[in-house]
DNA sequence: CGTCACGAAACGAACGTTCGTTTGGTATCG
DNA sequence: CGATACCAAACGAACGTTCGTTTCGTGACG
């Protein structure tokens, strides 16, 4: 029986947050997937609340790393497919954290999920201007509306972990290679 | 101050529950939304559970409804345009209902959720079959991966809740031509 | 045509339970 | 020794639900 850390209780809650939902989660239940008692959260954190802004904000954190790193890609339909391969990558490397971040957004106090919401658009926006650049070298049809392929992208890739298996038919690589061909040619491209 | 049905509980439910989530939503809340006492839905229901089951049934008989009017459309690329149409249009006039039934099944009691999962199979089995047909009808690359094009297309219909405006850039009948445009260019196809 | 009876709908209070959180004590570790 | 991690017990509030009672609408009957 190890002594537990802050970022264990923070982990810890992901994964809870994540398969039951914030209001699903008593303290009681988090101290029993820990080892320890409800009561014994608040020796670590403040609050549940202050527990659910740790994890989402470490799920964006990734997923903007990734989106930073994407942008280093030399050619506009590289950037694309890094940034697609990123994102897959922080949702399957860090499926608890991202997907309380994506489906417990509503669950911030207003103003901590308004600074969330401006993070995803900035990371949206990301997309858009890899997307506008694909457009200008070529690579896609002049004629596309990117606000929107830009979201058709995205629906795709965040939900990438409510049907994605490791252990499936598909693998990961194959997958990312898929969505980036399926985006590629839905907006123009030919890979 | 009319008097309630069942119904109107229902519907009342469902957009709690779209908006706050199922354990986000107290009985308490719900009356005050319908202007009645809490303890007063026990008089057109049996618990808090079975509302979730009827907003969450009410909107899988939607999308089927749906699915089984595209199937009635000559030629497999019009079943799919109205196969996309249809669930945009299910989605957006019935946002509360499908917007719980699309994110609130994880709180259904194990065997309804199994049965829910089926429908959803099933539904989902519609428009593999729709792409099916495209390819051997040769709107489609012969060597598309169709559950994975199904997948994809799925994940943006069901997202068009979360960002989509009535009152917005884009019109709702453009959306359900350029989702269309989308899936079956990135298939291979020409519109 | 009025009224009376009956079922449905809503109230208001209370049930036992669980919630998030607080407090005070205790063991462990640097 | 001082700080940290945990336990144990308790707090008030809120939860889903039950219960007895009251109000309301409607259709049958005199």
């Amino acid at each position: 029986m190890k002594r537990l850390s802050k970022d264990d209780i923070i982990a810890g809650a992901g994964r809870r947050f994540a398969t039951h939902g914030y209001h699903g989660t008593s303290m009681r239940d988090l101290g029993d997937d820990l080892g320890i008692l409800g009561s014994s959260i608040y020796a670590h954190v403040g609050g549940k609340q202050e527990l659910l802004v740790a994890v989402i904000e470490g799920g964006a954190e990734h997923f903007e790393a990734s989106a930073r790193a994407a942008l280093d890609v030399e050619g506009a339909s590289g950037q694309l497919r890094a940034f697609i391969k990123g994102h897959i990558d922080v949702i399957l490397d860090h499926r608890a954290e991202a997907r309380t971040y994506l489906s417990e957004v509503g669950f911030l106090d207003p103003d901590r999920r308004a600074i969330v919401a401006q993070r995803r658009d900035r990371y949206e926006m990301y997309l858009v201007e890899i997307l506008d650049a694909c457009v200008l070298e070529g690579v896609l049809r002049k004629d596309v509306d990117v606000r929107l392929a830009s979201i058709y992208t995205l629906s795709i890739l965040n939900l990438v972990d409510r049907w994605f298996s490791e252990s499936g038919r598909v693998k990961r690589a194959e997958l990312s290679e898929d969505v980036y061909r399926f985006v590629l040619r839905g907006l123009g491209g030919t890979p």
